[in-house]
DNA sequence: TTGAAAGCGCTACCAA
DNA sequence: TTGGTAGCGCTTTCAA
């Protein structure tokens, strides 16, 4: 029971291999043309036989794959799913299919994936690098020899970019705290590599820097999971005096932190404000809804792969910078600073 | 600047390409064997070229894609990431690397998808169908010709399953809810086709039948997102007399509930309890932390590509159904049933 | 309008 | 111990 070849479809057919390739690829209209009955016959056959044809084959002779290959840092944080959500669609809607990696914020494991996805010959791929810097020069190298490949977020020379744009939104977000009359603001950066996230945390600092108020005893580092931020928070809350608001690299870790102060029977926003950044779907729901900074992630893997298949049609293109923009969205969990 | 070809390193090595493609497939133990300076002399040109074979040539030839396809509902349900880090975790530990497609909570997507996944003949398939019964028969025949095909929860006559123990957790959930004095206990039904979540479903209302409080009016069918719970519970809440507790189908729809009640000026549990099934993650993390149902999602998926690989190595073993068992998770969020 | 045939890059069998 | 070589299934050029 072996599966049908395109040679089973044309014996079938009663025509030739070539006939059943111009049928199936629909280049019956242009170059070559085929009588409506022959190709009905083919069609015909096709059907009876259950016949697909084999996708490695296309892709050897093509030189194609139709495979958008796409590595993310952590399966865990919600606000990547949103991306991979985006990317998923944009993708299915021009026939691509999708192959995912994950670098579990292991540094061995990014260069890993990395080079497993190059060596698949994959038409584009898409990288959200946590380490990238260490892997700069070699993912340059590489991209100018395979295909398309487009940074979301992050720097390689010679490489298009989509950068969400966490420093407008957090620059946003500062003002906010501030206009509420916050000094005491405490930052939470809870990433696998330091670099990620960075612009929020510089943006922090400048602007605190600004009116002398930045105390680095309230920028935390830590981990990049719920826990972390639970931690993080708890610390921050034993301080004393306390900050009044605290600021989370993200929505997730954020999540964790309201759940620290619930636990220390503090409220939030009357005893200390929370707000975090990428507006994870469950932000709006959680208790209190959480103030964050939106960076439409949808948008985010979308244009990627925008990028992707332009660089595919235009290899000579310009080089493409995106910003997709950020917003703040005020919710329930950030209030006026409480009076000393 | 062409990508190096097999024959390339071939050249350089001065051997011929056999004896690259034996040295790359490490054949050189057994049948085979190569001086080990011919050896460092292939290892040196590959390094030299930066060579890396072509799969797809790789696939066609050994009629292996080393990819392993998952297929799941719906992107935005944290409980279905858990799956598929399972099955990246597992498969990339094998060497495997992971086509992720999602239905979208949409048939005719469905359908589509599983065949693309089933044209590109990859080693192995995952399927967590939403709309399987409609695809069974159709199914069935593919995975005969196709490779193994593994079915998370759900039921195709011919292949193997692993099943989350769903009853087993509704069973316990149900006589922990009665024995917190809870009998107007309410059921949220949010998914995306009557099937899924349908074992939940069955026990809520055998245990309640069995005592005569099962009332229909408060079994709500609703979509699977979080909007979709809150407005489900919202409805809940306005009836009279208002349950006193409301099992929710799965955490994250529990999540919109959780908001609704807030919102309503209730208390959780003091006023109405709340439950959820599946243990997210951040189900520990929420206001009140959430009593469910932990069924190791992660679990669900090395097991899935546990049973991939080992029906690919033997296609006639007997077939599986693996259940991964669940437990009963209380948290703040369930409390005594209030006086009337 | 259709068919023959040359590879795409690789693996594995057989011969040397 | 190594090399020659026949395909895997498909697309596409060229000829008929």
């Amino acid at each position: 029971m072996k599966r049908p070849t395109q040679a089973d479809v044309a014996r079938l057919a009663g025509v030739s291999r070539a006939t059943v390739s111009y049928v199936i690829n629909g280049r019956a209209d242009r170059s070559v043309s085929i009588t409506e009955e022959t190709r009905q016959r083919v069609l015909w056959a096709i059907e009876q036989l259950g016949y697909q044809p084999h996708a490695a084959a296309q892709s050897l002779r093509s030189g194609m794959t139709k495979i958008i290959g796409l590595l993310i840092p952590d399966m865990h944080n919600p606000h990547y799913w949103q991306i991979v959500r985006g990317v998923e669609d944009a993708a299915r809607a021009e026939g691509y299919d999708l192959l995912l990696a994950s670098t579990s914020l292991d540094p061995k494991r990014e260069q890993h994936s990395v080079r497993a996805l190059l060596r698949r010959r994959i038409d584009g791929l898409i990288l959200l690098l946590t380490f990238g810097d260490r892997l700069a020069s070699e993912i340059e190298m590489l991209a100018r020899r395979h295909g398309p490949v487009v940074l979301l977020g992050g720097q390689v020379p010679g490489l298009d970019v989509v950068e969400p744009g966490y420093e407008s939104g957090a620059a946003q977000m500062m003002r906010y705290l501030l206009s509420l009359g916050h000094r005491r603001i405490a930052f939470i950066h809870g990433v696998a590599c330091p670099t990620l996230g960075g612009e929020r945390l510089t943006v922090y600092r400048r602007v605190l820097q600004e009116r002398g108020w930045l105390n680095e005893r309230w920028v935390i580092h830590c981990g990049s999971t719920l826990e972390d931020g639970y931690q993080a928070a708890s610390h921050l809350l034993d301080c004393s005096p306390r900050p009044t608001a605290i600021l989370v690299v993200n929505d997730l870790l954020a999540i964790g932190a309201l759940r620290a102060v619930a636990d220390r029977g503090l409220r939030v926003p009357e005893d200390i404000s929370i707000a975090g950044f990428d507006d994870i779907e469950v932000a709006a729901y959680l208790t209190p809804p959480l103030t964050t900074v939106r960076v439409d992630s949808e948008t985010l893997g979308r244009e990627s792969v925008r990028l992707v298949l332009a660089r595919m049609r235009d290899p000579e293109r310009p080089l493409q910078h995106i910003r997709v923009s950020a917003q703040l969205i005020v919710r329930a969990s950030t209030g006026s600073a409480p009076a000393d």
